[in-house]
Formats: C-alpha cells, sequence, structure tokens
DNA sequence: AAATTGCGTTCCAAATAATGGAACTCACAG
DNA sequence: CTGTGAGTTCCATTATTTGGAACGCAATTT
C-alpha cells in the first residue's frame, strides 16, 4: 500500500508498458531485454508479449527481437484522419504555408510533451511520418512553450514540476525559472519562439491554441533554419502566426462542440 | 463453450474490440452508441473505455462522442520510423518512382487486408497519412494480388475462403473463381494489375515480395489515371517493378534476420 | 562427448483484476 | 413534476492474470 499512485488501468496498463518499452528503444530488443527492462516476471511478460502479438500491436522479427507491429499504423491512419481539430486548422497551416513559404507545425499538448499532429512544407523532402506522430519536449520547442503559456498558473506549475530540464544545444532553456519567466513574456505578447533550444540552426515563432476552458491547449508555428530566416523576420511573422491560431480558435468555437 | 474459436488475448482483446469499434465508425459514437455495437454491459465498457482514455488511446470529445486517442499516432511514428523492411524498401521504391514519374506503392499483406508502408509521389498533393496505415481489401488492389500469389495454396485458399466479395466498380471481380483464376495468371506473369476494379479511373501494376519462407508477403506497384496510363504504358512498367520487387528481397535477405 | 549456460516457452494453484447487475445523477421532455 | 434516456458509480461474484518452477532446445564450455 505503499506503490505512490498505482497503474489504475489494470492490465491494459501493464500491456502499454511493454508496448512502450519496444516503443523507446533505438534499437530492437529480445525477450529477455524486455524482461529487464520490465518489472513483470518471465512467464507473465510472455503471456502479455503474445497477447500483443496476437493483436498485431508487437511484432517478432525473425531474429526473435520485437518491433511494432502494423495494426497501429492502421490505428494511426484513422485517427489523424478523423481528427476534428487537426481538420479545423488544416486550411490555415495552409494559408501561413503560402504567406511565409517556411514549414508550419500543428502540435497539441500532451502531459509535458508536444505530440506533432500536422504540417505543411514546400519540398516534401523529409518523410511525413519522421514528424507526424513524433513527440518533443515542451520546454525546449515553440509549439510547446506556446501552448504551456495558455495554461493556467496551477496547471502550468503542476507540469513544469514533472519536466526534468535536459540541454539541448546552448540556448536550450535550463530550468523551471528560465521557463517561467519565458512564459511570462509569451503571455504578455502572444508568441513563443524557439531560438536554436532543441536544435541547432533551427528556429521558429509560434502562437498558442487552446479551447475555452483551456483543457485542450495546442500551438501553431513557422520554422525555418537560422540562417535564412534572421530573428527580425521571424519577429515579423509573430503576427500572422497570431492570426492563424486566433482563426483556428473562432473555427473551433464555431464547428466543436454543439455543447460544453 | 461454444463460442466459435474465443478471443484469446482477454482483457487486451477486448479493450482492442472497443477501440476498433471506435475507429471502424465514419461518425463519432457515443457511449450509447459504442455499447449498441459492443456486447459488453454498460458498467464493464464505461470502465474499458475510461481506461482506454487514461492511457491516450482513446479521446472524448466535448459532446461526449469518442475518437482515437493521440498516443496511437506517437507509436505509429515509431512503428514507421523502426520498421526494417519499409527501411530496406524504401531506396527502391523512390528509382521506381524515378523511372516511371508516378505514385509507388509499398503495402503489406495482413489476414485480408493490404496495410499500406509506404508511398512515394511527385505532386504531393495528396497528404500522406492519408494513404499510409490505410487497408484496403486484397482481391481488388494491384499490390494485394501480388501478394497473395506469392502464399503457398494452403494460405491462399485458407484467406480466398475469408472474404467477402464487393462490387467496388465494375472491374471489381466478383467471386472467389475469378480471384484464383487471375492469380494464376500472376504466378505466371510475374504481376498484378489493378484495372480500375477499386476506384474508377486508378489503374496499377503490381509484383510480389515475399520472404524465403512466404510468411511475409508484400507487394509494390506503380499507380496512375487511367486516362493518362493506358494498358500499353501499364505492361511497359511490369519488368521495372518486378525489378524493385526482386532488389528489394535481395537486400531482405542480406539485411534481415542472420538466423532463420 | 558430456555438462553447462542462456533463452524462449509452458503449466497451474494462488492472487488479483474484470465483470455486470443495480442503483444514482443529471438534463431534458412530456 | 414526472418520466425518459444518457452517463456514471458501486461492490459481491466470477473469471483472468499472475508468477514461481520446470521443460526443451541450442550454443558454448569443460
Amino acid at each position: 500500500m505503499d506503490k505512490t499512485q498505482e497503474n489504475s488501468t489494470g492490465t491494459l496498463g501493464k500491456a502499454l508498458e511493454v508496448l512502450n518499452i519496444v516503443a523507446s528503444s533505438p534499437v530492437p530488443l529480445r525477450f529477455t531485454d524486455v524482461l529487464k527492462l520490465s518489472d513483470q516476471p518471465r512467464g507473465t511478460l510472455h503471456r502479455q508479449i503474445s497477447n500483443l502479438i496476437e493483436e498485431g500491436l508487437l511484432a517478432m522479427n525473425r531474429d526473435h527481437s520485437y518491433g511494432l507491429g502494423l495494426r497501429l499504423l492502421q490505428f494511426a491512419s484513422k485517427a489523424w484522419s478523423s481528427n476534428e481539430f487537426r481538420t479545423i486548422a488544416e486550411p490555415h497551416l495552409q494559408i501561413l504555408h503560402e504567406q511565409t513559404g517556411e514549414t508550419v507545425h500543428l502540435g497539441v499538448l500532451r502531459g509535458i510533451e508536444v505530440i506533432y499532429l500536422d504540417k505543411v512544407e514546400s519540398r516534401q523532402s523529409v518523410r511525413m511520418y519522421s514528424q507526424i506522430g513524433n513527440t518533443a519536449p515542451v520546454y525546449c520547442t515553440g509549439v510547446g512553450k506556446a501552448a504551456l503559456s495558455a495554461l493556467s498558473d496551477d496547471e502550468l506549475n503542476a507540469r513544469i514540476g514533472l519536466i526534468e530540464f535536459r540541454r539541448f544545444t546552448a540556448s536550450t532553456l535550463p530550468d523551471a525559472k528560465a521557463l517561467l519567466k519565458e512564459i511570462d513574456h509569451i503571455r504578455v505578447e502572444g508568441n513563443a519562439y524557439d531560438r536554436e533550444e532543441h536544435e541547432t540552426d533551427i528556429c521558429c515563432v509560434a502562437a498558442p491554441i487552446y479551447s475555452h476552458n483551456r483543457h485542450f491547449v495546442a500551438g501553431i508555428s513557422v520554422t525555418g533554419p537560422a540562417y535564412r530566416i534572421t530573428p527580425e523576420i521571424l519577429t515579423s511573422w509573430a503576427g500572422i502566426t497570431r492570426a492563424a491560431a486566433a482563426a483556428i480558435m473562432a473555427n473551433m468555437a464555431t464547428q466543436l462542440s454543439p455543447r460544453a
């Protein structure tokens, strides 16, 4: 009776934990590898994996290592194409892209991560799945900081408390204090910036998107290479980025949720 | 003790059944709608849904209808980018696209469906998730028929027995007999064709890809609009499509699975 | 060749989590 | 204000999951 906030989703939660272990590993894991990373006994883990494989969520490679199953793609395809928020935002991303000529991202806040829901770019050089569905830390992305700025102070503090700050580049915000200070700025200005805080040579300007009660917060951003996008250019896009966010929120109010 | 091949994945299977009900519906479902489609009592279903929501696999909209959760995107992103087969095939898709100038698809067989794993096209007009992860019936797609042709007769017959033939266009194969006949052709020729059998004005030429033991079968195809791609042009791509499939299989043999 | 080690797999009594009927709440309609 | 329908909560019963131990099989070591 001490296990600090036990998992309340029972069997499902345990299954997903296994899935997560496989998903999080950069290198394919074999049975014993998963066993070491989970804290489940062998028999149990074996049955869990068998079930996941039978359901198509996990796949066993020929060398007995595991990978994520194709059924996940099937679900995700549906999740993406039927997502109301994304559908509403889509034309606005397109417009913002035409206005700037740079890559536009749409991301939503989930815990202390940003999940990228969509992107629009001209040269489709990078493959799409390489971004959509990807997650990034809140504290070093434009979309993430914009989203945080839309939260109530209570929510904000609760989430920031969970962040483990890691330095990605020289300009990554180092701690909660720096992040809170920046969020104050964002709340006043209405825009968040990422100035090479996550990846060197990548900068962006972002604006928050939120529902009336702020249970749902997201962000939109325009991203480009730092050598081409000077701080001045970035600042000059702040207005249209906010405008895109505002337009999306206006559409949400009319098109989403008859009630609530 | 009569329930015809009971689900053996226990709780997980039940959870995924709920997820599937939500995923399969063209229109958002509310609690009672799901209740009617599942055969679970209210209390049980409610808890299952709660768990799925807590895990991020399901999301509740503000009008109490359900949609698939964003965590699925996260998993799918990983599943896609780390998929060995897709990685191996990718450069060959690219080459085939450059040779033909048309859209190239990669799909794998799962049961009696094809799951599209990747595509390459020039005008990135259609959004990517609109294809990748999508499924289509085996019997009316080039990739599907190519994949079937690689199966052993036993496997083939078992799967064809499960198909419910539905007419999509005037040229959709109407029944198992027609499909088996076509597969005989494909086995001889080495190529499958889809001549507007799934969608009007869309045709393609495909070739099968399979592992040594044929436990894994897939296909690659070149697709284009019928008004531009005459049957002669399509036929002229048969060779390079087979060549691409052969190249992928050669790479699989060397790069995949040290053992087995 | 025999013994050992590591890995994946199977089994079953005990522990635990899921079940499902009934009851409760709230919002809206008659 | 009563009735209906939708969503939610509760808890004794029931069914599933658990996890320790043992098995089979290769590859490696003695």
